[in-house]
DNA sequence: TGCATTGGTGAACGCTGTTCTACGACACGC
DNA sequence: GCGTGTCGTAGAACAGCGTTCACCAATGCA
């Protein structure tokens, strides 16, 4: 209809206002807009330039709702939480509840790229995520752990998650970055690599090497998860019965406090 | 003596060689001057510039010596391991073992600031350090675990001490970077936050947050690794004779194996 | 003595997080 | 209705980053 090159009369760039359409910034839209980007790049690709081009607007214009890049991270550390949900604690099942906790967290880091490697940097104490730590605790103990064991059972678990996923993520996504090779192809590789390795040097890892590659990192992440369930259990005090079995720890409670640091 | 703004007459120019005085620079070298940047400065301060500076040298003379930053830290990551020593296994032995060779991987991590943050973002196959390794899995299937536990016992672990020590770190020079405050008032802010807390909906934060608080990083990583280990000897089978007692897993083998993931 | 090769130099590119100045549209009081 | 003031955005700028490129000087070899 109009010439595109034409010059706009000056009626019409009076009348130019889109500002009814112009939906003002917040900082959950700058949020959004940084998960769009996080799972579009990555989060080496994620800058406060990319966000902004997300929202068609000046960098500038976020700083007015957002301190810092560090707190733009620390935002969306504690949007990615919403709507998580952990059951009543129940004595009876609290190893099963906690390890459905663990897989829930797992499968939740998977659907946002590279959000393993965010949710490492930070501190899981923002006021919207101590009812979460507030409900692992109380599972904990519910199953009967002792304080002290409590106190850095959530720690020892969330450090296993957010380092298992980040790996997995890593292997995954630097592989199908270059992505001449499919997955069974560089499995091979890697095998042939373990199998290149002279057999009297290496004979453990040659003997667990199909081990290491073939399992799927379900299965990996399934049994590193029973074994931190079942050390956690080990100190289990039978105050309420436990799961049926006996409980308590295969050896000797020989751990040494060792000296403080300070 | 000499005006400080007259030109230097080109013989001057030309007599300029501190030629023999100037080492050549290696791998070694910048290796050397990245650990001494590392300790000054941190990660986030480890620029190759600052490593050029420190060398008194121009940056892109790193280039012909290292392809990378990311090599120049996988560098780092290898000289790391330099003078590590794993003990023969020792079946009777193992989970002290186990524990010490954990002891010494913080020690040794802690001895560089930030280092644990460095190896977070390794893989450990490179050549040098395959030997450790090796001899990791070599510990462990002499404590008579079943290859599929070695073969994600060395993740869990390095993920562990890796973790501990990054968080630990992280915890030290964030405060005493705002050098303002001592490490016993941070403790006590610490605790006046949990104390503030609404006790009705924080029963079991609040239960457990002195020892959040009070417990020495040294206990607690000994706590830590205590739970891991007693979780691997759950699945320790008797063919070596244990430790001496039981060690047989507290609770029934019902870990499912997951479906695959691709 | 001349030449080629090696290895460092300095400038440049494109990117980053962050800050500062200025402008333009809105809401309000007269 | 109109000036005025405030708020939020735009755009440029700064310092620093990793990396690359064309040049240049000093070395060893013929």
């Amino acid at each position: 209809m109009t010439e595109p090159d034409m010059p706009t009369p000056p009626w019409e760039r009076a009348r130019r206002r889109p500002a009814p359409a112009r939906v003002p910034l917040t900082r959950e839209r700058i949020v959004d807009a940084a998960f769009a980007v996080l799972d579009r790049e990555g989060l080496d690709g994620l800058s406060m330039r990319r966000v902004a081009a997300e929202l068609d607007v000046a960098v500038s214009a976020l700083y007015a709702h957002v301190d810092n890049k560090d707190e733009l991270l620390e935002l969306m550390y504690r949007r990615f939480f919403d709507g998580l949900h952990l059951p009543e604690p129940d004595p009876e099942r609290w190893q099963d509840q906690l390890k459905e906790y663990a897989r829930q967290s797992r499968v939740r880091l998977l659907s946002h790229r590279d959000m393993a490697r965010i949710s490492m940097g930070q501190m899981p104490f923002s006021p919207e995520l101590l009812p979460h730590v507030e409900k692992l605790l109380a599972l904990l103990r519910a199953g009967g752990l002792p304080d002290r064991v409590t106190a850095i059972a959530g720690d020892l678990l969330s450090t296993y998650i957010d380092g298992f996923v980040a790996e997995e993520s890593i292997w995954q996504s630097r592989y199908q970055g270059a992505d001449t090779k499919s997955w069974t192809e560089i499995r091979d590789d890697i095998r042939d690599y373990f199998a290149s390795l002279p057999p009297d040097r290496f004979p453990n890892m040659l003997a667990i090497a199909n081990l290491m590659v073939d399992e799927s990192n379900d299965y990996r992440f399934e049994l590193g998860l029973d074994i931190l369930v079942r050390g956690l259990a080990s100190y289990a005090e039978p105050t309420p019965p436990p799961t049926g079995l006996d409980t308590r720890p295969p050896t000797g409670p020989d751990t040494g406090p060792a000296a403080g640091e300070s």
